[in-house]
RNA sequence: GCCCCGGUAGCUCAGCUGGAUAGAGCAACUGACUUCUAAUCAGUAGGUCGCAGGUUCGAAUCCUGCUCGGGGUACCA
């Protein structure tokens, strides 16, 4: 249920009333923003929730706060909703809601045992908890993870993955209309390496008798050599460039000394930037040359790799080629890239079934290739596109540089695909909103697509770019392994499960009544949480801001992790097996929930706005708010947990039914939210 | 150069559509297992919210300048 909206409508008829009364001098505050000014209070101690509308409607009013607040809570009709209602400070409006409402509130969500489905096939059902439909059921197309296929997904396919199917579930738990894409990249340039690769170092027997490997194998072949390749290009022109600085440096150096006499401290300081930030070049040069000669001199030491260094020197050129001959049509292209393309499919299949992670559609950019060229004809014909150095470019007011839509090769750009893909959608799905979650750097590329989007007439769609930071290392820099390469997806799970894994044996191990779990048991156990662990770290960060990967704090396994919350979930389950009971005995059981003391109402308080966090989620699309709710739901049940004035099992038969109903509440509560985080839980931990 | 994002406790970060005394986790310290699983709970300590101005009843939050860091910036995705 909406409890802030049945809060906020109360107050709306005495506001517009007061509004009307200023009507002559237009600077008062919209009843829409008067009405936000009512929300949850930030400290228990004034109540549960406040109303700061006062203050800013002192001056339009010409009344003094203090009065208007007095007036207001005189006025408004709470009735049933609020029990108390008090004004303080200068003027501030605090709200308790009656235990009547609170109890009323948490006894229907206990009672609705409807079901909603979290994927469009329906195979994943969680509880309505009475949560109520949207006021608009909104068309919503979610797009996420977008891997390329050719590679093995790394640490930085995570986040994509992980938020966007997270707010797709939250969308459709919400009751919107919700389609998932994943937009696969399966048509670029890996794909020309892996088609060079096949041919020139693939191993035919290795690739029949386990494909994906060899397939993998030959893909980090051929990403290895161009480095190489690069390298050996690049080297001279770092050195050169490396002299150079080192020239600068001297030269800021006398600069420096020359002004060191004068007191001209503006100048001095800059002349001192200046050396520092040719200083800071000199080093970064140093580094990038040593780390190229290291690994020049270990390419150097492997015999093969050396000569097919030789015989494939313009292996950059050659992979362009092939893929352009596979974007042309070739058949010998188009039949190996048919031959290869499903199992690039299973091995990132293998990563998402490890991750729980499910896809409506999976339209890659292959799929949209024979749409580009008529793309570019519509743009021409609406008179956006302009040659320019002998591309096919779309400018834009807002932009120096355009949006490229055609190469002067005649060769499409994603600028195209992106467009495309924007076409198809709308023409099939007719969305009210399409979500891009992608990565920051892309913003203004996403900026352009949009704006390009509208002038061709899409103005109907809201397009948004969900955008979220870097996935950094323990050092502050992006993730990458002690050897520089990405840190591959399957294994950081391996590594999490595994760790998850240690944890759950120990403990298991010093149980009281000695382990109680089989290895099987306990392998399971530690995938839900290794997983889990993995996910609710990436979730419950702001996405926005770039993530440290601190893999020890995530599989720390507690305080706020997913394991938390997956915990209280196990102990609610350990509750009913004392009391010798089930989840489905005790709603059949229609017992009524009621309050016997502040912990129990405090929990019940946080299990109602189950549906006010959820919509928080959607309106700038943060999965870690619906983190911190469950985070502080948790939290408040395990103050009660742990009360001795509220034990479930032993109180008298009537506080008993109530409490089961508030754990089985609880349970359900956790349990859908970390499904709409995409996690699971375990009966027992 | 231009554009975007960020600087909050020792560490990692919430809080940013302005609200009362700035929060959590980790780390440190004290206490709670004959109890519904101690992966828990209660408590202590820890801060000039990068700096300087401004807007107003009120600023971590909005505006301006500065500073430090990250990212992007015409044919890669």
């Amino acid at each position: 249920m909406q409890l802030l909206a049945q809060i906020r409508q109360r107050f709306a008829p005495v506001l517009k009333a007061l509004l009307t009364s200023v009507e002559s001098n237009g600077t008062a505050p919209s009843l829409e923003t008067l009405l936000g000014m009512i929300r949850p209070a930030q400290n228990a101690q004034f109540g549960d929730y406040q109303a700061n509308f006062a203050m800013p409607l002192a001056k339009p009013l010409g009344m003094k706060p203090a009065e208007i607040a007095q007036q207001v809570s005189a006025t408004v009709d709470l009735q049933g909703l609020c029990s108390e209602v008090s004004v303080a400070g200068p003027g501030f409006i605090n709200l308790k809601l009656a235990d009547d409402f609170l109890c009323q509130q948490a006894n229907r969500a206990f009672g609705d045992s409807t079901s909603l489905p979290l994927d469009q096939a329906g195979l994943i059902k969680v509880d309505r908890l009475g949560v109520s439909a949207p006021n608009s059921r909104e068309n919503i197309v979610v797009d996420f993870s977008s891997p390329n296929v050719a590679k093995p997904m790394h640490v930085g396919h995570i986040r994509s993955t992980v938020i966007g199917d997270s707010l797709a579930k939250v969308c459709r738990y919400l009751g919107h209309q919700v389609i998932t894409d994943n937009h696969l990249g399966d048509w670029g340039t890996q794909f020309g390496m892996i088609i060079y690769g096949f041919r020139n170092f693939g191993n035919e027997a290795a690739y029949r008798a386990a494909p994906v490997p060899e397939l993998s194998r030959i893909y980090r072949y051929v990403r290895r050599l161009m480095d190489c390749l690069e390298k050996l290009r690049d080297l001279p022109k770092w050195e050169q460039a490396l002299g150079t600085a080192k020239e600068r440096v001297a030269t800021c150096q006398q600069e420096l000394t020359a002004l060191e006499p004068t007191s001209d401290k503006a100048a001095q300081k800059a002349a001192r930037k200046n050396l520092a930030d040719a200083q800071l070049q000199v080093s970064e040069l140093e580094e990038l040359i040593h780390k190229a000669q290291q690994q020049l001199r270990q390419a150097a030491q492997d015999e093969s790799f050396s000569r097919d260094l030789v015989e494939h020197a313009h292996l950059h050129e050659a992979v362009l080629a092939e893929t352009s001959k596979l974007h042309a049509g070739a058949p010998e292209n188009l039949q190996l890239w048919h031959e290869i393309l499903p199992h690039c499919h299973d091995e990132i299949d293998r990563v998402y079934q490890r991750l729980n992670v499910e896809f409506d559609h999976c339209l890659g950019e292959s799929f949209y290739h024979d749409r580009l060229a008529p793309l570019v004809a519509l743009l021409k014909r609406q008179g956006l596109v302009r040659e320019s150095e002998g591309a096919q470019c779309v400018f834009l007011d807002q932009f120096d540089a355009p949006m490229i839509v055609q190469k002067r090769d005649g060769a499409f750009l994603y600028a195209t695909t992106d467009l495309a893909t924007i076409q198809y959608r709308v023409e099939h799905w007719k969305p009210n909103r399409v979500l891009y979650v992608v990565d920051h750097r892309q913003s203004e590329h996403f900026d352009k697509l949009f704006a390009v989007a509208q002038k061709m007439g899409h103005e109907q769609v809201q397009l948004v770019h969900v955008s979220f930071g870097t996935v950094m290392g323990n050092d502050g820099k992006p993730f990458k392994t002690r050897e520089g390469d990405t840190v591959g997806l399957e294994g950081l799970i391996d590594d999490a499960v595994a760790k998850a894994l240690e944890v759950v044996a120990k403990l298991d191990e010093a149980k009281d009544g000695g382990p109680e779990f089989t290895a099987e048991q306990r392998q399971a156990i530690a995938e839900t949480v290794g997983v889990g662990a993995l996910k609710y770290g990436d979730l419950s960060q702001n996405r926005t801001s770039d993530y440290r990967f601190d893999f020890n704090q995530m599989v720390a396994l507690e305080g706020n992790t997913a394991t938390y919350l997956q915990y209280s979930f196990a102990r609610v389950n350990g509750i009913f097996s004392k009391a010798e009971t089930t989840p489905e005995a005790i709603r059949s059981n229609q017992a009524a929930i009621r309050l016997t003391n502040d912990a129990e109402r405090t929990l019940l308080l946080a299990l109602i706005r189950f549906q006010d966090a959820l919509e928080e989620v959607l309106v700038d699309y943060r999965p870690n708010l619906l983190c911190n709710y469950l985070f502080e739901l948790t939290q408040e049940f395990f103050r009660f947990y742990n009360r001795a004035d509220c034990r479930v099992v032993g109180a008298e038969p009537d506080v008993q039914a109530s409490r089961l109903a508030m754990c089985d509440l609880m349970a359900r509560t956790i349990k859908t939210g970390l499904a709409l985080l995409g996690i699971k839980v375990v009966g027992k931990m």
